[in-house]
DNA sequence: TATAAAAATGTAATCGTTTTCATTTCATAT
DNA sequence: ATATGAAATGAAAACGATTACATTTTTATA
């Protein structure tokens, strides 16, 4: 592979000018720009990154922390931040934790050895006081899950305010024994939808009762699917499910269906993220819709400002509720 | 941040001695070794991959090429890249073509200047000439998807074989008429899908009806759906249907419910892939199972053998016809 | 035509490693 | 004590780009 020293020697010219016209810097006169072009073409010449990087002090490349790649809402985001990357000429190295803390580290590794100049955060499970440490010396966006603490700049939704109007919606429609399927409350968003879920209740003089509250201990549809059962074999049994994913609120429907129950009838169920498969279930989902291409856009935007030594501010984003066929 | 020099002045000896208790040589002595650690902890030294890359001539990170995230077919292959990829110090980068050339480009433009080590393409719109030329100075795998023509490796599935099965188990419970829901034929694997189906009805003295066989742009609920409609619509309405993805069946499935019919009762229903979700639809979903995991670890490490400069062999991975309640 | 200013180009240092080859240090045998 | 070979270390050249600064060439002006 030709490198710049034998493009310059093709072109009679110095590494210098070759590399001027590489940049399009326009110091360089017409005519010795072509000879350039003529002589990288003829040689098949092409830059390598790894010496402009090194020279550069940058990689270019945007490390992306998701828990696992499963949730089609993570899938989401990433899109957005993928195209916005593309767009700013960076790439994203994908990372799954598996909310593992030792593959963790050695993803926080890659950014101290400058293979990624950023990292965007979507980890509920992260090591917040490793990432606020690192965040010290290089740029970081958390992104959907975030901490008050840090101060770490985040884009998000209103989670309580989302639960809230969610939960407001069954009330709505009649229900009063609304069951909350939560993930563990060790997560932020966790305990805020629980709140949301309460502060509904409360305004319509509605107890909580502890037993109709579930935890599990990741998104997935077997969670979903437990608890479910669980609430299905509450003595008093709810009318309603509020489940904060949509991978739970699917389980929570199919062991609804497994049982010959039906939904919205017997049990109404509202899920969480609007993923794209929350619209295929029988019946379809209620939601809660997330901005996820959006926010995926947006914290690539804020990491890119942030890696040029930019302040950025943190963005809460909306949400809607998409009613359908399950309430 | 330190570099290699500060560490090497503060723990009096060379770059060269760094270097090597870095890379753990064994010709260092007990004590120096120990100097040399010190001083990396002093400083809080972490070796630059730009550096270190640049020298090595590598970067260290695998491509992966797929049209879409959203698909969890893709998802679950990507675990498995990413986990073999960890275990041997390699790292993924996540390309999204969406079937697009330019993207492709882009990406193809990230080996050519070394920013990545190999790719593993997954996408049956790639550019097939472009990434044959490429496959003769880079590390290239198929997976997958492959072509028959380029002497690039790949591991897949027989395709044709267990799209033969699916259809044939449909005749076995009683189908005659059974309509094939295709993506597009200029894909390998749409052909030879077709291929099997029309095996497994030949052999059975069944006609194929060139109006059972309906084709879709891109895979995708909302595309399964309108075939489904189109399906319905028929004079001779088929009584049992092969969907060549999961996401096309399950959009199917929607449409079949929407208009009050019963899944296996009124039509019949096969899937491909066995995603997660065509365990949570109503009824589940009869599939073919796909090894997506282990077909992610062996990509993986073919890549990874190719750019050490070995010959990969390709491979046939096995499949299951997974028997569920569409059926 | 001489001169100043502007434009184009070149030289060489630099980014942070690894590694070859040369040199020094050390242990062992005589 | 000395010669010998092995083990440990160091000096310096890569890897392939960018860029500050110096130098040359061109253009504009009087």
């Amino acid at each position: 592979m030709a490198n710049i020293q034998q493009v310059a020697k093709q072109a009679g010219v110095s590494v210098a000018t070759v590399s001027r016209v590489l940049n399009g810097q326009d110091s360089v006169s017409y005519k010795t720009k072509i000879k350039v072009e003529e002589a990288i073409k003829k040689l098949n010449y092409e830059p390598s990154m790894l010496g402009r990087n090194l020279r550069n002090s940058e990689s270019r490349i945007l490390l992306i922390l998701i828990p696992t790649i499963s949730n089609p809402f993570y899938s989401e985001i990433i899109k957005g931040i993928e195209n916005e990357a593309i767009s700013q000429n960076y790439n994203i190295l994908l990372c799954e934790t598996d909310s593992n803390p030792e593959r963790e580290d050695i993803y926080f590794d890659l950014v101290r050895s400058k293979m990624a100049d950023g990292i965007i955060s979507m980890d509920p499970a992260v090591n917040l006081e490793t990432l606020t440490k690192l965040a010290e010396k290089h740029a970081i966006i958390q992104c959907s899950e975030y901490s008050i603490d840090s101060d770490i700049s985040y884009v998000t939704i209103d989670n309580e305010e989302a639960s809230y109007r969610a939960v407001k919606h069954l009330i709505k429609t009649g229900h009063e024994k609304i069951a909350l399927i939560n993930s563990d409350e060790k997560y932020l968003y966790a305990r805020q939808r629980r709140i949301g879920y309460q502060r509904a209740l409360e305004e319509h003089d509605i107890v909580v009762n502890k037993d109709f509250i579930i935890h599990t201990q990741h998104l997935g549809f077997e969670y979903g699917q437990q608890a479910m059962k669980k609430i299905l074999n509450l003595k008093d049994r709810p009318t309603a499910v509020f489940a904060v994913s949509d991978l739970l609120a699917i389980g929570a429907l199919k062991e609804v269906n497994n049982n010959e129950l039906h939904v919205p009838d017997d049990i109404a169920l509202v899920g969480f993220d609007n993923i794209d498969f929350s619209n295929m279930t029988h019946p379809t989902l209620t939601t809660v819709s997330q901005p996820m291409y959006k926010m995926g856009t947006i914290a690539a935007k804020m990491l890119i400002n942030r890696i040029k030594g930019e302040e950025v501010e943190s963005i809460i984003l909306g949400h809607e509720l998409i009613i359908r066929g399950s309430t």
